[in-house]
Order: structure tokens, then sequence, then C-alpha cells
DNA sequence: CGGCAAAGTTGCAAATTTTGCAACCAAGAG
DNA sequence: CTCTTGGTTGCAAAATTTGCAACTTTGCCG
């Protein structure tokens, strides 16, 4: 499992290049400054090999990130099976999330860029509902094996990804340092009391 | 307030003519007929024009359904003002949402296109997630002027939108006609509750 | 070990899309 | 009535996207 082949870890390689560089740039110089032209420049390589990976800049941009939201579904899997459901997500994402983001002072920049560009904004929500559906699929081999879970795996999925994007949004923004591992646990159990 | 001028309401109908015949045109003859050219012609009217309004294809076809997503936050607003934030969305969202689709078949030819076409998933998330904020911003006049209940109406925003999204999604793909106000209001419930 | 098949990388040019600019006409203000 | 603002449109330049084919590396099997 760990060994998916040289080609395939080449690829993937190549990718994270491009991502790493794409994100870096857009931190740095803005978001205009990143073109397929600017970032395959940067990290060596032909404005077509970036074509081949990304349908643009911002999904290049938002790659990693995307990555990284798809381990949250395996961290999900690997706790014990009979762990409650909310448990299981209140000990895993807190502290999944806080280590994903980092710095907050580069995610404040993100959502600025976010704020300001309506494509980076799509693209956004699109790492988000892929999070979502890969959040589901682990929730729902969690609770059952019946399709009518389905939408309950769903409702939670999505409401575990709304307070995601909220404590995020809201750490990102806040000018003290308030930690993003408590801010999403109270989101999380305040979605599981059910918001008064 | 109901007269915000000629000027204003000549654009908006041309936005909304040009919006149902791209609408039209994607389920009648799929999303590859949908083109700027090919909506502005069957409107009448040149492609610049088409472009002036909308970014592209997918914004033009579903911007009708984004405006009366719009107008969710203002039958919220029209309740009476000591009820309940939940017994207020209960009230609104099942109805509401229920009218603004109508036809189960037109819905379930929509989210086969959104899942065959990630440009269309892309625009239906940015239609959502403008729900979502105009929702939210209803709710927080509803419930405080504090600031910091921003947190917690963005919270129940999310959650009333995941809501609706999921249960669209079911009610469009399932083949008996179960009613969507109803699916809805199942959905809320169980939030409500806390999603045992 | 050879050598075939599959897949990633790249360059180039055609095709398509997007944008800037300016003209024109309708609507609002005084 | 006149002036100003803003929506509609055409045209052409600029930018982006796509198709195609060549070249290279990896995976596989005899």
């Amino acid at each position: 499992m760990t060994q998916p082949g040289l080609r395939e870890r080449k690829k993937a390689a190549t990718r994270a290049t491009l991502s790493r560089t794409a994100w870096s740039m857009m931190l740095e110089q803005g978001l205009d400054a990143v073109t397929p032209e600017s970032v395959s420049a940067a990290a060596d390589m032909a404005p077509r090999t970036f074509r081949y990976h990304f349908r643009n800049r911002e999904e290049a941009i938002l790659d990693e990130l995307a990555q990284q939201h798809l381990t949250l579904a395996d961290q999900i899997r690997a706790r014990p099976a009979q762990e409650p459901i909310w448990d299981c997500l209140l000990a895993v994402l807190p502290p999944a999330v806080a280590q994903m983001c980092g710095d907050r002072t580069v995610f404040a920049t993100l959502m600025r860029v976010i704020g300001d560009n309506p494509a980076m904004l799509a693209q956004n929500l699109v790492v988000l509902e892929h999070s979502r559906l890969s959040l589901a699929r682990a929730i729902n081999e969690r609770t059952s094996t019946e399709v009518h879970t389905a939408t309950f795996a769903n409702l939670l999925a999505g409401a575990a990804v709304t307070a995601i994007s909220t404590s995020v949004a809201h750490w990102a923004q806040s000018t003290t340092d308030t930690d993003l591992a408590d801010l999403l646990t109270s989101c999380l159990t305040q979605l599981r009391r059910g918001l008064p």
C-alpha cells in the first residue's frame, strides 16, 4: 500500500511541486503573479505540463490543501470501530485541521484572496465539497451498511465541514491567537448538542 | 422598494431571459448545446450582452436559481421577531424550497449534469455559498446584535444549507415521489436535535 | 536481459474564449 | 430640453485552451 510504484510517485511529485510553487507564489506575490507560465517556469517545467495536471491556477494553488483534506477520512477510518461517531469526529478533526492549517497569517492571506476572487472561492468550495464526500463515505462505513443511512452520513459530514470552514474563517481573521483546535471543538460540540 | 426604476427592471429582465433560456437549453439539449453564442441567439441578443451579464454558461444557467435562493433570507426576516430560530427555519424552508424546485425530473437531470461537469458543480457550490451567506445575515439579525453570534449564525446557516442540499439530492434521485418538504423537515429536525 | 505496452512530459499550432475599446441608444436627473 | 449615467452591441486584439504527435521513462512479461 505504501508502494504505489515509482511512476505514480513521480507523477505525484511533479503535481506537488507545481502546487507548492503556485501556493508560495500566491502568498508572496499575490494571485495576479500566478499563471501557468510563471508557475511552471519557477518549477522548471513546461507550461504544457502544468495544464496536463491542472485545469487552471486556482486548482493548482489549492491542490495540496485538497490532498490533506482527503486524509481526514483515512484518520476517521483508523479510529476504533465501536467509538461513537461524534467522539470520533471530535478526536480526529480538531488536531488534524489545526496541523493542516499551520500558520494563521498564511490563512488570513488565503481568505483575503478567496474573498477577492470568485474563481478562488469556487475552487475552495470544490475542495470542501470533495472533503465532504470523502468524509461522508468514511462516516457511512462506520455507522452502518444500510443504504438508508447515506442521508444521515451526508448530513453529518456536511455539518462537520461547515464546522471546519466556519472555525478556520473565524480563526484566520481573529486578531487574538485563539487556538484553532479549540475553536473547532467548540463548533462541533455545538452541532452535536443541536444548536440551542 | 418595489420600484427600483425602469432601468434596473429592464436589466433584470434581460438577465432573467438569458438565464431561463440557458436553463431550458440545458434541460432539453444537454450542457454541450449551451454556449454564450447559442443562448444569446435563442434569446435574440448579442453574444457580447451575454458576456456582459455572465462570466460563463454555468453562471447563466444557475442564475435564476441563485436569485430564488436569495429570497429565502427575506422570508426569514418576514417571520415574527420573537419566533425561535429553529421554528422559523422549519416554517420557512421546507415549503419555500419545495416550491422553488418544482418538478422532480427536472432536478434529476440537473443533478446528473452537475455530476458530469466540474464547472457546473463549482457553480452550484457558489450558489449554495451565497445562499448560506445571505441566510447567515438574516439569522444573525434575528438572534442578536452581538458580533460574537456571527459564528453561531454561520454554523446554523451552514447546517440549513447542508440540509437543503442533502434533501434535494436525495429527492432528485429517488424513484418514489416522496415529498421534498417532508424530507427537508426531517433533515432540519435531525440537525436541531443534534444527530444521535 | 530484451522489448513491448502504458503513461508522463513537452513543443507547436489551431481553435476557442476572453477582454478592451468605442459607439450607440435608452433612462434618470435637473 | 439637455446632460449624465449606464445597458447593449460590434469588432479586433489578446489570452487561453486543446489536439496532436514525438520523445522519454516505467511496468511487465517472456
